[in-house]
DNA sequence: CTTAGGG
DNA sequence: CCCTAAG
């Protein structure tokens, strides 16, 4: 059988705090650059990542003051760059400890049957802040690592007359098991300091996913509450964001407590969590689901559309509801993590999620930029942290023989893939991706001091990497967003708001192999030009449902702000490949028939509603008509245009013969 | 929830 | 894309 997990995959805290830098206003052009930080950011964030999955099981520093990391830390240790920093004594000790990460299993419902792991506290401190420079520490590890990066980074934080300066920059990676299964990238102190420290835990050497795994299930609903009060560091932050944001994003957890099921609350939990399959068993008119939740899990063509309704996975239409889109995005299970406020959660107030930490949203993790000293030059320094790191979900089968080894071996395989294919990193700016990577923190109006919070990067899988056959809708997405809108939507840059699912919603594991799962979904998009012909005209195409958002993470403080802002979803440019399985469709259904063109060719791509469809064929209609020379954006092939034209005249033509039935039936009658 | 349109 | 009126 095919499974799907939501598993939360909780993971990399990378504490950022950057600080705008104050030169930087004055210096005029700035030199920073998103596009550096993004590089410098996935560079590093890449290698932890492959290094935690893929190597081996010791974890060790070689810092050389660092201590050796005990196995018992959590999984993924510090990231510790001294950019300016004159000291050079960790030079050349980037490497990352190595460490394994081991999965728990749990069986649906049960608490801890297949636990091996019990779960740990989940405080995560965050550590005291080292004063570094994000770029030139990323830069430096790049070097050191022997990465190669593209772009200037150093434009980053160098200035001219500063950037000599620069000392090799160290980064110490120890790791740190959260018993929620979150990775953790803690900075450097944590070991010296103690602030990784879970009290009261154990912690096993490895870190167990088994939370998030629970999470999927629906178990726990709110890991919070089990959840010890913050300690240390991560107080601070806590309250922190509290008293910025109060309102927070929306938990799933929490929502399910404090709200009833409604309909928007429940979409946009659903949407933020696989796991929401679990949860709520919609009520289906028809039955079909009347069982139990798991089976919407299983994906049927069937039922996908009205699973999708009940389960209202679309993409949040209100702004209203949308409070805290980042937010709201971001994962509750991520969210969990010790930082979580019990009386928050209590509340139903989502920026609890945030202030713990990170806020990860969906798939991907999340940084939090945090304040950083000062830096005089116009530098600034930053904290990196990843905070978190889920997979919402992943379709692996499971053989009734399957052993419980087995599905362990399946759901690492299926996640290195994930994360071993290669992570980018995003960034955010009041919690909105910054696509330009030429922008400079200066135009984005961040230089500030005070605004440098509001940046916030996100990590999400690299869309290189990303085999379509892998991941059949997010990750899929991003590789279709490449190629096919290369100079328009630069797949990094898209991101958007809360809710994002990362990738992993579809992954599908079959064996140890990835195997695009279910989904009707056809091929990819990119697959389907080579064979257009052939694409049956039901076929959808399956591009990401959600822009890998993956790991949103803004600053609490953003956070809070931007939940009073209605976010609006990201914007995601059709793709030709999109238009075509439109225009095959209304050919087919006619306009005014949009739910079902939804479900003939979008079905399964969530982020498209009938809504957007409908939208988009008005705009196709439009782009007809005017001159190639007016219209924008990745060109849309003429042929297309003109089928467009031709069935939007002959559905014109055909609808108003049946409104003329219609008027004459009625006389008829009479 | 769907449609249909305006913004 | 968003927002809404209508059905």
């Amino acid at each position: 059988m095919l499974k799907r997990l939501d598993y939360g995959f909780n993971g990399y805290q990378v504490p950022f705090i950057p600080r705008a830098a104050r030169s930087a206003r004055r210096r005029g052009p700035v030199q920073k650059k998103a596009e550096d930080i993004k590089m410098c950011a996935f560079d590093v964030l890449a290698t932890v990542a492959g290094k935690l999955l893929l190597e081996g099981e010791a974890l060790h520093t070689n810092s050389g003051k660092d201590q050796v990391l005990k196995a018992e830390d959590v999984v993924m240790g510090e990231l510790h760059c001294e950019g300016n920093a004159p000291k050079s004594d960790h030079c050349g000790n980037l490497e990352m400890p190595p460490s394994s990460l081991e999965l728990g299993l749990q069986v649906a419902g049960g608490h801890s049957a297949l636990k091996e792991d019990t779960s740990p506290q989940h405080d995560v401190s965050l550590a005291p802040d080292p004063v570094i420079t994000l770029a030139n520490c990323l830069q430096k590890y790049t070097s050191l690592s022997g990465t190669a990066l593209h772009g200037d980074k150093s434009e980053l934080c160098n200035h001219p007359e500063k950037s000599d300066g620069l000392s090799p920059v160290r980064i110490d990676a120890s790791v740190e098991q959260l018993g929620r299964g979150e990775l953790l990238l803690g900075n450097g102190h944590m070991c010296d300091s103690d602030d990784a420290k879970f009290p009261g835990e154990k912690s096993p050497a490895l870190a167990s996913m088994d939370g998030s795994i629970q999470h999927a299930l629906g178990k726990e609903q709110c890991p919070y509450a089990s959840c010890s009060p913050s300690k240390g560091n991560n107080i601070e932050i806590v309250s922190r964001y509290d008293d910025e944001n109060s309102s927070g994003c929306t938990q799933p957890s929490t929502m399910k407590n404090t709200r009833s099921p409604a309909r928007i609350g429940d979409r946009r939990i659903r949407k933020l969590f696989a796991s929401k399959y679990w949860r709520v068993s919609p009520k289906v008119k028809d039955g079909d689901f009347s069982d139990t939740e798991l089976r919407c899990v299983y994906r049927s063509r069937k039922n996908g559309y009205k699973r999708q309704k009940s389960q209202k996975i679309y993409p949040f239409k209100k702004r209203k509801f949308f409070r805290c889109s980042s937010l709201s995005s971001c994962d509750g299970v991520i969210g969990c993590k010790g930082a979580y406020n019990s009386s928050d959660m209590s509340s139903g107030k989502s920026s609890t999620c945030f202030g713990a930490v990170g806020h990860g949203v969906n798939g991907s993790s999340s940084f939090v930029a945090g304040q950083s000293t000062p830096f005089p030059s116009g530098k600034s320094h930053a904290k990196l942290r990843i905070k978190s790191f889920r997979v919402p979900e992943l379709f692996i089968d499971m053989p009734e023989t399957a052993t419980i080894g087995s599905l362990k071996r399946t759901v690492m395989e299926t996640i290195t893939a994930l994360l071993g294919g290669g992570l980018r990193v995003g960034v955010l700016l009041q919690g909105r991706k910054i696509r330009d990577d030429s922008r400079t923190l200066l135009q984005l109006g961040i230089c500030h001091e005070g605004k440098v919070q509001s940046l916030g990067f996100t990590l999400e899988p690299s869309p290189s990497y990303a085999d379509p056959c892998v991941f059949s809708e997010d990750n899929s997405c991003l590789p279709s967003a490449d190629a096919l809108e290369p100079t328009r939507c630069p797949p990094a840059s898209t991101i958007h708001q809360g809710s994002f699912q990362l990738s992993a919603d579809h992954l599908v594991a079959h064996g140890s192999s990835l195997i695009e799962s279910d989904h009707d979904s056809t091929p990819f998009p990119s697959e389907m030009s080579v064979e257009k012909g052939t694409v049956d005209s039901k076929a959808l195409v399956a591009l990401p449902e959600e822009p890998p958002q993956a790991l949103s993470i803004v600053p609490a403080h953003q956070i809070s702000k931007q939940s009073e802002i209605a976010q609006r979803r990201i914007r995601r440019p059709f793709s030709v490949a999109e238009v075509e399985a439109l225009v095959q469709a209304v050919e087919k259904l006619g306009t005014g028939r949009w739910r079902d063109v939804k479900l003939r060719a979008f079905d399964n791509v969530k982020h498209r509603t009938y809504v957007d469809l409908k939208d988009k064929w008005k705009t196709l209609v439009h782009t007809a008509r005017i001159s190639p020379q007016q219209r924008r954006g990745e060109p849309v092939p003429q042929e297309l245009l003109e089928r467009v034209l031709t069935a939007h005249a002959y559905w014109s033509q055909h609808q108003a013969k049946q409104q003329l039935k219609q008027q004459s039936d009625p006389c008829r009658l009479l």
